[in-house]
DNA sequence: CATAAAATGATAATGATTATCAATAACTTG
DNA sequence: CAAGTTATTGATAATCATTATCATTTTATG
C-alpha cells in the first residue's frame, strides 16, 4: 500500500506513449467520465469537472474529449438532440459492449446488451466481408434502435 | 394514358392525407432526393432546387427535409461531418435497404447491402426482444460501419 | 532550475440549424 | 371561379454547439 498506486490512473499511460502530456483537466475529465454512466454532452462534463477544477475552460473539455475519442477512450454519439454526448469506452472499466435504444421524442437513451453475443458474432463477420470487399480498414459499429419508449407512449 | 398520371407524384397522397399541403418547393425537393443517390447536405438539396425551382428559400427546405423525415419518406444521418446528410428512404424508388460504412478521415460514404438480409433477420428478432423488454416501441434502426477507407490509407 | 514544447483559458469566430413574421399560395366551400 | 381560411414561404435575424486564436501557463526532461 505504500505505492498508492491509483488504478483510476490506467490511462497515462495510453496518452504518454502518444507524446501527450498528463494535465489535471484531462485526469479530472476522465475522472467524470469514469464515475458516471449516463451519456453526457460536453458541457454536462464542463460543469461537473468544474466542481472538482474549477481552473478548467470548456474550451479544454471540449478539447479532452476529441482527443480521447480519437484515441478510442471514449465514444461520440449523435443521439438527436443536437449535443454530443461522449461516454468511456468498455475496456476501461466494469462496463460491457453495449447498444442503445434512443427515443425520437425525448431523446431518453436505453443501453441494452441483451442480444450483443449475436449481434457481435455478426457484425464480426459482416465486417470481414465488407472490409474485403470494400478495402476499407473498420475499426468500430454504431448500432442503435429508434423509437417511442414507455413515458412517452403513455402521454399521447 | 390521358390521365398524364406522374407516378413521381406517389408522396402527395402521403402530404395529404396527413393534412399538408402539396407545393411546388416540397415537390422540387423530392424530385432532387429521387433523381439524386448521393447523401446531400440540406444546402446540397437547396442549391439544387434552386435550378429547377429559384424562388426556394434554404429555410424552407430545411422544413421540408425535417417534415420528410418525420414522416419516414427520408432518413437523416449524422456521418461526422458536421452537417445532416439526407437520403430517400426506400419503398419510395427502385432502392434497396442498405447500410453505410464511414471514412473517419475524408467522411466518405459507402452504401452496402451485403449481408443484408442476414442483419435484417436478425434486427427483427432482436427488435422483438427488446420491445418487450423495455416497453420500447421501435420504429427504425442505425447500422454503421466506422474505419479508413482505401483511398485515405494510401495518401499515410 | 532551465529549456522546449504541449496545453490551457478566455474569448472571438464559425457555421449549421431554427425562430420570427409579414406576405403569399394552397385548399375548401359555395 | 371567388372569397375565405390556414398552411406555407422567403428573407432575415437569432441561436447555440463547436472551433480557432493567441498570449500565458504547465508539463516533461535533463
Ligand atoms: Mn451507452
Ligand atoms: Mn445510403
Ligand atoms: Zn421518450
Ligand atoms: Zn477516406
Amino acid at each position: 500500500m505504500t505505492g498508492s498506486y491509483r488504478e483510476d490512473m490506467w490511462w497515462h499511460g495510453r496518452l504518454r506513449c502518444r507524446g501527450y502530456r498528463i494535465t489535471a483537466g484531462r485526469d479530472a475529465v476522465l475522472d467524470v467520465l469514469t464515475k458516471s454512466d449516463a451519456h453526457l454532452s460536453a458541457e454536462d462534463i464542463y460543469m461537473r469537472v468544474h466542481r472538482i477544477y474549477p481552473g478548467i475552460g470548456l474550451a479544454s473539455v471540449y478539447r479532452t474529449l476529441e482527443l480521447l475519442a480519437q484515441m478510442g477512450l471514449v465514444y461520440k454519439f449523435d443521439f438527436g438532440d443536437g449535443r454530443a454526448r461522449y461516454e468511456l469506452a468498455e475496456g476501461s472499466k466494469k462496463d460491457q459492449h453495449h447498444h442503445h435504444l434512443v427515443c425520437n421524442n425525448c431523446h431518453k437513451v436505453i443501453d441494452y446488451n441483451d442480444f450483443i453475443e449475436e449481434e457481435v458474432e455478426l457484425l464480426k463477420k459482416t465486417e470481414k466481408g465488407l472490409s474485403r470487399k470494400y478495402d476499407f480498414q473498420i475499426t468500430s459499429h454504431l448500432i442503435q434502435f429508434y423509437g417511442i419508449c414507455a413515458d412517452c407512449r403513455k402521454q399521447e
